[in-house]
DNA sequence: TTAGCCTTGAGC
DNA sequence: GCTCAAGGCTAA
């Protein structure tokens, strides 16, 4: 029997949708009017606000008032989208939270999260809640309509507390080499950055119905209400919503230009609203679920029906990026292709947050070149190569063995998870979950599985129980997330709607719980419509993959780590000297941590691997607004032209400098955001497009952080150097934050397997043995590679080398 | 309302 | 028959 799910594609806008929970307490509220016609997101009173729905000539009035009234405020942060589909005299109002009054430092552990908290001119950093732009990608053939589908931003919660950062500064002082970037890189307690939602605008779509069972368990709630427009009310009072003209729909780069100007917060409003009366029978207005990527490109389309659904969220990008990662694990896997480099054990780190299902997957597809493939093929384990080696995939079996004797030894003695579940850091040499040296007969390196149990919860940092609506999420946020969607529950937030999510914190604010919910990648459709248990969906596929490509990516980067590791020897590098003390991992925490902890965000040609992390967001390699890399040019030659700084959110934020000192700035170059412009049905892939890549690069600076600048510059190796700009060139094409840790795994690894493979061929190793020639490729790799990986340790950090 | 545990059932 | 991700139940 048929699934039946959420569909988010068609909603209705009715009165009763805009009909909204007050807060419980007595305070200011204001309503987001986003006007289509003038792409402006208005504030008024809220007292208006339902007004405004029944009169829509009251509404335009203060609208018009309203505009009168910001028109001097410069524009700020430009993001979203609204429907083609929506009749764009229709003002769509909201009722977000209540404007702050009073400041009340709410982030800090204090038992109010909510209480009502000022608005800051500029926002300080926050590294809890980061808003990343998705990626557009050049295609073409992309329709308006799919373009002016949901805006596409999303948040990453790479959970660096704090004191992390703050240790992460101590410890890595090259890594806050400048001053104001040490400055900016400690966020003030109780500081965030907002999260806001983009959000589309649907009209009432007629509905197909559909036989299905159960219905008597629907739960027809007319009067509840999800505003998710709550979310869109930007962080600072005058947002201004502005429709992306058609050219910068079609064009990434002018999109990304037209999202930018001085006033980038970290926090961006969002556009459009959808509503939906719900006064739909659930049982005769069912609707066919929207046509995803996976079930248009993967085959595993389901004859889901659905119902509509009051709120609108960008569930649907997320769903094209796991998709498209999806596709990109499968095109891989036709081409025999693997990944390099990729994800480390995430168990190592005991504070880390889930893991990005398939953002190093995506990295390394980025990585990929052709002399890897052969390699990676090699390397591209399944599961039942994983389970020969010893290996169990312990999100299914939950039984955690290293294989082969090797490692730490016994059935669970290696896995990492012992060692977290201990509390103790993680045990130094083979089992410490990098690569088990211990080459077996069949050729096969013994690694050791990230547990599920040992992830973290995205969106609280509660213990993972399993995959749920979409991703690895702990019981509680299941649970929450299913009672939200399902009884359509309106949340507000009476705070800035970027109240810090924590397993202790929870609670406090549904509105910013769920609202990291969707952030982090969980989906709406994913929780049933017609409540039906058991069974499986159409997501099955998907967490597979998800868990394949935990095991593959994690399984070739612990051979890079071990490449490094036998190339310097274990022995010289104490993890001790190369993390910090407050996490005891080995190699460099940092990247790792924050690779890890990024979730799993949208994108279509970026790879996900490319949210900026908080390191690179801090050091300003990254408006963490826009994903966009701040503007600092380098050449083949390694030059960089830092040009003047703005106030623009970049230069807020510790930007090293931005592209225009006139502070009119139109990041004309600066092409880091631009709108992921999807419908449900009609998701638009630029996958086979690969020269529109190529023919951007060919025009485009390239945009580096000066520590990328420097490293590449310190190269002397011009092959090598030419790689790292081939590297660079792509990332920054696609928006992609370059992360100096990243981007030296990610040149170590297509070297190393670049390497391997030559030498697999050559005469004078391919009669060997797989383990014995691995031994002795390592040895060579070790004097070929010596200067390169003291390079890499100096930029990391690690002196001792 | 939350969150841990239980039941269910499609997919393998 | 097993897995595991759905929804359901219920004590707190």
């Amino acid at each position: 029997m048929p699934l039946n799910y959420i569909n988010f594609e068609h909603l209705q806008l009715s009165p009763s949708t805009f009909t909204t929970m007050r807060p419980s307490h007595d305070s200011v509220s204001t309503t987001t009017h986003i006007d289509m016609d003038q792409s402006r997101i208005l504030e008024v009173p809220s007292s208006s606000s339902i007004l405004n729905q029944y009169h829509p000539q009251h509404q335009q009035s203060q609208q018009q008032q309203q505009q009168q009234q910001i028109h001097h405020q410069p524009l700020p942060s430009i993001i979203n989208l609204g429907n083609s589909n929506v009749n764009r005299s229709n003002s769509i109002t909201s009722t977000p939270s209540p404007q702050p009054t009073t400041n009340n430092n709410n982030s800090s552990g204090n038992n109010n999260n909510c209480n009502v908290t000022s608005l800051p001119q500029s926002p300080p950093i926050s590294f809890q809640n980061i808003v990343v732009n998705d990626i557009s990608f050049n295609n073409p053939t992309t329709t308006e309509q799919q373009l002016t589908s949901p805006g596409h931003r999303f948040l990453i919660n790479n959970r660096l507390s704090h004191n992390d950062i703050a240790a992460i500064a101590t410890q890595h002082p090259n890594l806050f080499r400048s001053q104001q970037i040490q400055k900016e890189m400690l966020p003030p307690i109780g500081s965030g950055s907002g999260l806001e939602l983009s959000e589309m605008q649907h009209q009432h779509h007629h509905h197909q119905s559909h036989n299905h069972h159960h219905q008597q368990n629907h739960q027809k709630n007319n009067d509840l209400k999800i505003l998710q427009n709550d979310m869109i009310k930007p962080a600072n009072h005058h947002q201004v919503l502005q429709i992306t003209s058609d050219e910068s729909l079609t064009d990434p780069k002018k999109a990304l230009s037209s999202q930018m100007n001085d006033n980038c917060q970290p926090v961006f409003g969002g556009g459009g609203i959808s509503g939906n009366g719900n006064g739909n029978d659930d049982s005769d207005e069912r609707k066919k679920m929207s046509t995803s990527f996976e079930d248009n490109i993967l085959g595993l389309n389901d004859s889901a029906s659905c119902f509509s659904y009051p709120y609108i969220l960008d569930n649907e990008m997320i769903d094209a990026d796991t998709d498209t990662a999806d596709l990109a694990a499968t095109i891989a896997e036709n081409n025999g292709g693997g990944a390099s480099g990729g994800d480390c054990n995430k168990s190592l780190l005991e504070n880390s947050a889930s893991t990005s299902s398939s953002r190093n997957y995506h990295s390394l597809q980025n990585m990929r070149t052709d002399s890897i493939s052969s390699m990676d093929s090699s390397l591209d384990l399944d599961k039942s190569d994983l389970e020969k080696e010893g290996y169990q995939d312990n999100a299914s079996s939950h039984s955690h063995q290293s294989g082969s004797g090797g490692g730490g030894g016994g059935s669970n003695g290696s896995n990492l998870n012992s060692s977290s579940s201990s509390g103790g850091p993680p045990n130094n040499g083979s089992s410490n979950g990098m690569l088990n040296a211990n080459n077996s007969n069949s050729g096969y390196i013994t690694l050791i599985p990230p547990p599920v149990g040992g992830e973290l919860c995205p969106v609280c940092g509660d213990k993972v129980s399993g995959y749920h609506y979409g991703l690895l999420t702990c019981e509680s946020c299941k649970g929450f997330f299913k009672r939200t969607v399902q009884n359509k529950k309106v949340y507000t937030c009476v705070a800035e709607r970027n109240c810090h999510i924590d397993k202790t914190q929870r609670k406090r604010c549904p509105f910013c719980r769920f609202n990291k919910c969707i952030n982090v990648g969980m989906k709406l459709e994913a929780v049933r419509e017609d409540r039906m248990r058991g069974g499986r969906n159409k997501f099955g596929p998907m967490y597979k993959r998800d868990r394949a490509r935990k095991l593959q990516i994690m399984r070739q980067r612990q051979i890079a780590l071990q490449a490094i590791r036998t190339t310097i020897g274990s022995a010289d590098i104490k993890p001790g000297q190369l993390s910090p003390n407050s996490y005891q991992t080995p190699y460099n925490t940092i990247n790792i941590k924050q690779e890890i902890q990024i979730p799993q965000v949208s994108s279509l040609t970026q790879s996900p691997d490319s949210s900026p992390s908080p390191i690179a967001i801090a050091l300003g390699q990254v408006n963490p607004n826009t994903t966009s890399v701040i503007p600092t040019s380098l050449t083949g030659n390694g030059g960089v032209s830092t040009m003047g700084t703005t106030n623009t959110s970049a230069a807020s934020l510790g930007g090293i400098g931005s592209n225009s000192g006139n502070g009119n700035n139109t990041y004309e170059h600066d092409s880091s955001v631009s709108l992921q412009h999807t419908s449900n049905s009609k998701i638009c892939y630029d996958n086979t497009n690969p020269s529109s890549t190529a023919d951007s690069m060919s025009s485009e600076p390239l945009r580096v952080s000066p520590m990328i600048r420097d490293f590449v510059q310190t190269i002397d190796d011009r092959e090598w150097q030419a790689q790292l700009f081939d590297l660079l060139q792509k990332q920054s094409y696609n928006q992609v934050e370059v992360d100096l840790f990243e981007l030296m795994c990610k040149v170590l690894d297509q070297n190393l397997f670049s390497q391997v493979d030559w030498a697999r061929n050559t005469v004078f190793f391919k009669d060997l043995k797989v383990s014995t020639f691995f031994v002795l490729f390592f040895l060579t790799l070790g004097y070929t590679f010596g200067s390169k990986f003291l390079i890499i340790f100096k930029f990391g950090s690690v002196t001792s080398v």
